[in-house]
DNA sequence: ACCTGAACACCGTTCAAGT
DNA sequence: ACCTGAACACCGTTCAAGT
């Protein structure tokens, strides 16, 4: 068992070897990922980037060398939200009831988003910064499908696009994204319809 | 004639006397006015405070003398067209087809909304703090009447109130407040229903 | 009575200087 | 290679000091 390997001679006015300089970055990283789940939590997609590396410990500036930008920050934050949306969506596409499919889609969107505050405006903003990863992309595409198929089955309006649809629930949850019941009874409304 | 009225010896120390600091401040009052006119409709209803007192060529400081909060500011910038949007819709009360008249309603909102800026955040606003004057009051009145008449002619949903009518209204406008179309678009899809 | 510079407590973003 | 204090250009709001 050669336990000590010759360790190389790492000069002492470094502080640390590389590795050891890559594993503390690595830790900085996880950190401010940790604080911005929270912070996100509490106040949305507009959190104070301030308070977020207030709360990892560290300056702000550390915060965007490892984040350029609030949309990189905001994709760890919520890729494992977008991609339980997704998983608990996909049955909906082989559904025996097309207009029941579409409307329990615009319901667990509606959940989803009021549950994660700031979901919704960050698939807004990764579309129209055409950043869509894999991800986001697979909402609209399900959704497509799920409206395809009711409109099909006549279940659905010809004229609704999936872009009307998410840009309506879209709506709907950013300006009551505090409030889920009040989400859902506007939804609900919309996708019934004022007019008899 | 008496002409000279044996004025009041004012002491030199004061600037003016006491009408033509009423003059002054009253000027200011007016530019202030004619400046958050401008900005909010460039900026909405989140316009700065800042910009407004910088374009009037005067102290935030004195901003706030003159307008206390900002929904104070606001009611002055859209009294005049919260009268408009009422003296639009009032013949909507007494229309022949009840239906008809409440998506012109609703069309009518749309329009006012998105022609000025900030407006409809204004209106929500104001309800939020529970400051309506009556231009405001009389928005909520005309809707609640004109949905009355629709629901009592089977012509509109009976699950609707008018805070939900209002509340989808002002939800699609501010989420796409800079482009009229799209507001229409989307509002007339949740008038008539994305089901089947 | 009215106005204002300056202060205070915040933002987001960048960068020179440190280790 | 990585981190950070400090700077810069902004906010909204308040207040002591000026006239």
């Amino acid at each position: 068992m050669a336990s000590k390997p010759a360790p190389q001679p790492t000069p002492a006015e470094e502080p640390a070897p590389e590795k050891g300089m890559r594993a503390h970055a690595k830790r900085n990283h996880e950190k401010l990922r940790v604080a911005a789940n929270i912070v996100v939590a509490e106040q949305g997609a507009d959190a104070s980037l301030e308070e977020i590396s207030r709360r990892a410990g560290l300056g702000s500036a550390t915060l965007y060398r490892h984040y350029p930008t609030r949309l990189i920050l905001l994709d760890i934050v919520f890729h494992d939200r977008v991609e339980a949306l997704n998983a608990e969506t996909a049955p909906l596409l082989t559904a025996a009831d097309p207009g029941a499919a579409l409307v329990t889609w615009v319901r667990t969107l509606a959940e989803h988003f009021t549950a994660n505050l700031g979901l919704a405006k960050f698939l807004m903003l990764a579309e129209g910064a055409k950043e869509l990863t894999s991800a986001h992309a697979q909402v609209r595409e399900t959704g497509k499908k799920v409206l395809g198929r009711a409109q099909k089955a006549k279940a659905a309006t010809a004229d609704a696009s999936i872009a009307d649809l998410l840009d309506l629930v879209n709506s709907i949850v950013l300006a009551n994204e505090r409030d889920a019941a009040r989400v859902r009874r506007l939804l609900d409304l919309a996708v019934g319809g004022i007019r008899r």
